[in-house]
DNA sequence: AATATAATGTTTACGGCGTCAACACTGTTT
DNA sequence: AAACAGTGTTGACGCCGTAAACATTATATT
């Protein structure tokens, strides 16, 4: 065990190199090559645990999605007594997982592997059980359900992308925070989905 | 202009074969080296038009700028006379481009060039432009204009990326088409935009 | 028109990459 | 004890981005 010709955990190690990589020196930095490297193995090492460096990828996204989901679940307990305010929160956590891993995001959201979908996952499902809740709290407007978390899903998944890509002038300038562009257009847009109370 | 030497158009050249790259093989399949071979030229050429891989790729995304920005110009004047359904069919311009050249938009948002923004661009001049139409029309609801926008422009934007990167398993499954949900999700977020007409 | 100069393209070279095949070590099964 | 499967190493291949030195051609200067 300790004699290192055998590694013991590779597999995982490798995973969690390549997300440190991601995260410090970025998507183009990943390279089966550094990985190795940087776990103390031969180059050709991660073969015996990844067919290729898409599948390496495709686990490092897991990880994302699995961090991702963590998250989302510890906002719903918090929120669990105002669906509405649980919502909102729900979109910012996401939003702010994609602003504090950023490459991350991107890794989740530019691997080919259909099997990695987050509305497969648990993660959509809270989003839906949120609305569901708040359809029976009388607050957010009837309607197909799923519908709806899939078009706010939408909204918090562009917020995200938009921000981590910079493709906000007003933001890049510092005229305004992230968290105040994210929180804003939330809002906008899930007030848009609640019964008016006048 | 001063552009007819040895090759003739060759930074031109290489945007366009650069395109058709992207289009037919995928991000990964795009190299200078590539690119270079199928202009027919040597692979250190493009280094004359391109200080590296990164600004070519940056050229190429204002191609993809210039296109839909194109795009959306014919929409706002073909839908000129209703602004609500101006505004979803700028949506759905958005996304049926997304749809068709996914590697496009993908580099599009993939660059870290800040410079090449949709927001400081014509076509999200395009949108605001629209609803402010639709406020003054009486439908759209009142408010920040360029908060709505850019509340659109995420959801858009989040449905784009989420349908060219296969992320909506019942898109994949073919239980319904890409128009159907996209349509669906844009029509659900605007309508909670408009005035309650009852 | 002749020549100088700047713009453009080529060749050669380097190290890094993904991947493969052949080999080496180790823990387990027989 | 021997065979075997699993895991790690070594070396090789071709492709990549990039840089330097060189070659050619268009334009400017004379």
């Amino acid at each position: 065990m300790t004699n290192k010709y055998h590694h013991g955990n590779l597999r995982n190690a490798l995973i969690e190199a390549g997300v440190e990589i991601l995260e410090e020196e970025g998507n183009n930095a990943l390279s089966l090559r550094k990985v190795a490297r940087k776990v103390g193995v031969s180059h050709a090492a991660p073969y015996r645990h990844f067919e290729n460096k898409e599948l390496l990828i495709a686990a490092i996204a897991d990880e994302g999605y699995a961090k991702l989901e963590e998250k989302m679940n510890s906002v719903t307990t918090e929120f669990s007594d105002d669906s509405s305010v649980q919502i909102i929160e729900l979109g910012w956590a996401y939003i702010h997982f994609a602003i504090e891993n950023p490459n991350h995001l991107r890794v989740m959201f530019t691997d080919f592997s259909e099997s990695c979908t987050l509305e497969t996952g648990d993660s959509f499902a809270l989003l839906v059980n949120s609305i569901i809740a708040g359809q029976e709290a009388n607050d957010v407007v009837a309607g197909d359900t799923v519908q709806l978390a899939l078009a706010l899903w939408a909204t918090v998944h562009g917020l995200s992308t938009l921000l981590i890509e910079n493709k906000i002038p007003a933001v890049n300038s510092g005229t305004v925070s992230a968290e105040e562009v994210a929180r804003a257009s939330l809002l906008t847009i899930f007030n848009g989905l609640r019964k008016k109370i006048t």
